[in-house]
DNA sequence: TACTCACATACTCTTTGCCT
DNA sequence: AGGCAAAGAGTATGTGAGTA
């Protein structure tokens, strides 16, 4: 899909990709011929196609997770597949100073990795360098900005913000709400939510219940697990609304 | 060249929704 | 509750096409 994008060029937005397409001009490299850009576009056209190839060739998600528009950023899951990480954070339940991190999972379609805050959670700073794009929900608000400060790093990486991709395709009501909508069944695990998550830790914490501990893993696990299906769907779904 | 029209983009401000 | 990106609404600006 990536190839056939021409939308995070300046100047040119999602109607005149339209246009682009419709004139026959599919891919990068297809002649512009007589199309007529705007002067934005006109200039900065060529040399960010030249740009595209680079990065593309290079396997460099980053130029474009800058550069296309959020809403397209779903346009990045089929290239990048094999360097992707579904991640989703724990905390207990804090803004600010008193907050901190409980648990992070990620998920990259293949293996589970968990992080437990007073176990291995720093482990985390460097394992999530072995991915080049995030896949999340709502993280651009949350998970990323909490990881960065609370953690004192930096996450460059391109990210799929699912919540706003699938709020396009009709899907609202968070994250369990879309999962809803969309069919997939959390088993056991339905009346877990991140609320129940803070009061989870809280009781591992105090009583020492390795239940408690148990219980907001597989939580915060099948959350990020439940992360690919929703982000297949939604790529197969924006596809198919695509020309 | 001068003008108008339609449309796209760019900008600004406000509102919305979501996370734990 | 706190934080914040993105959507949405509204407006401004710029572009290209058409016409005379």
């Amino acid at each position: 899909m990536l190839k056939h994008t021409f939308c995070h060029i300046p100047g040119v937005g999602t109607k005149t990709e339209k246009r682009l397409w419709n004139s026959g001009i599919l891919d990068w490299n297809s002649p512009l011929g007589s199309f007529k850009l705007r002067k934005k576009a006109e200039g900065t056209f060529q040399s960010t196609i030249e740009e595209s190839r680079r990065s593309f060739e290079l396997r460099d998600p980053g130029y474009f997770g800058s550069t296309l528009p959020p809403k397209e950023s779903w346009r990045l899951f089929s290239d990048f597949r094999d360097d992707v990480a579904y991640i989703d954070i724990e905390t207990n339940g804090y803004v600010g100073p008193h907050g901190y991190i409980t648990a992070i999972s990620l998920y990259d379609g293949k293996r589970v990795r968990y992080y437990i805050k007073g176990e291995n959670l720093d482990d985390f700073k460097e394992d999530i360098f072995d991915y080049k794009l995030l896949v999340t929900y709502n993280g651009k608000c949350f998970d990323i900005p909490f990881i960065e400060s609370h953690m004192g790093i930096k996450l460059p990486h391109a990210h799929i913000d699912l919540r706003y991709t699938l709020r396009d395709l009709g899907f609202k009501g968070g994250l369990k709400g879309c999962e809803k909508l969309i069919g997939i069944d959390r088993g056991e695990l339905k009346g877990v939510d991140g609320y129940f998550a803070v009061l989870l830790w809280r009781d591992y914490r105090r009583n020492k219940n390795p239940k408690a501990l148990e219980t907001l893993l597989a939580y915060n696990i099948q959350d990020v697990v439940n992360l690919e299906p929703l982000m297949i769907k939604a790529h197969n779904l924006k596809l198919m609304l695509t020309p």
